[in-house]
DNA sequence: AGATAACGAAACGATCCGTTTCGGTCGGTG
DNA sequence: CACCGACCGAAACGGATCGTTTCGTTATCT
């Protein structure tokens, strides 16, 4: 049932994907999606969840530029080469349309999504890479960038782009008073 | 026609945007909306270009991160108080479909949505403040910065946030070798 | 006044979501 | 071995929306 949402999705991008195309392929009636999804976000989201937590892993280079550039490449190695980035950009699109049911969702889905990169940042601050107070800065520069360029369809692998921004993001001098090199 | 466009905006939000839906407000027959604009799309499109224009001015504050907070702070403020929000929230979620006519009008408004912020980096380049190699850096952060609180529905006036973003951006730590100061 | 173009209203075809209905197939039971 | 009930695929439905077509009316221009 996920395989052949995977596969359509992959197929035919979030443009061609519907509930009632998934239930043609999978030889199987709406219904009976709608038994175990309440709604097609929900199957976005699934198949995002499961297509994402078996590709991406925490990174550990040792610098939080490091390990923020090798998690975005990660995560925009998973959005185009897998189903996800279909998913995701379909998710971030339905919830547009402001539903609650879909802003629920967005709630619980948010989180989950960002717990990769303050993993990361957690590390950094723990070797006294980063002030706790930079956490959300960096957490909200760091999913746009990403978001941004899946939206617009640049999930190429361009890596000086993203370790420009991983330098940048990480050199922490958002504060008003840098703080001295420890 | 726009002004009823606007209106339905600001009431109900792009969910309840509809043509149908402007059509009946405005007293107007559907074929008529679609003899000026060719697609939904382009209608939000006008409605986001006319309201932003007239809100939206060049900043003058001297220094980079100044010209980016208060950019950043105005856009927020035009898409907060005017339709321009709910309008661009549609383009954005309308494009992910995929549509090879809805791609065109993207790459059109990029371009445009971009010019201020292009502007004020001008300056700033003109000024010494950033390299060149760092334009398109800070394009995509600050974009992303912004489109990602419009797409959760942050858009309020977040100075502390906008001002450590700002800052950071302007900061130029992306290079490998940071210009001496001139 | 008469012809022509535009326009509002309504209906249409197509698509899609989410729900309901129907008929057949499989399990377990006396 | 015969029967009953739950599940499920298929199809149809109701509602919404986009973009198009049709039609009668109105307003404009000659």
């Amino acid at each position: 049932m996920l395989a052949t949402a995977r596969e359509v999705l992959a197929e035919r991008g979030f443009a061609g994907f519907s509930v009632d195309e998934v239930a043609r392929r999978a030889g199987a009636g709406k219904p009976t999606i709608y038994r175990w999804w309440p709604s097609r976000a929900d199957l976005l989201l699934e198949v995002y969840l499961t297509e994402r937590s078996a590709r991406v892993s925490e990174p550990e280079t040792g610098s939080l530029s490091g390990d923020l550039a090798a998690l975005a490449r990660a995560t925009l190695a998973a959005w185009r080469g897998t189903p996800a980035g279909a998913a995701l950009r379909g998710l971030i699109a339905e919830a547009q349309r402001g539903d609650a049911a879909l802003l629920a969702l967005w709630g619980r889905f948010l989180p989950a999504w960002l717990q990769p990169v303050r993993s990361v940042l957690g590390d950094a601050v723990r070797r006294g890479e980063v002030d706790p107070a930079d956490i959300e800065l960096v957490v909200e520069l760091y999913s746009g960038f990403l978001w941004r360029r899946l939206l617009t369809g640049q999930t190429d692998d361009d890596r000086t782009a993203i370790d420009r921004m991983a330098r940048l993001i990480a050199s922490g001098r958002g504060r008003k008073e840098p703080r001295a090199p420890a």
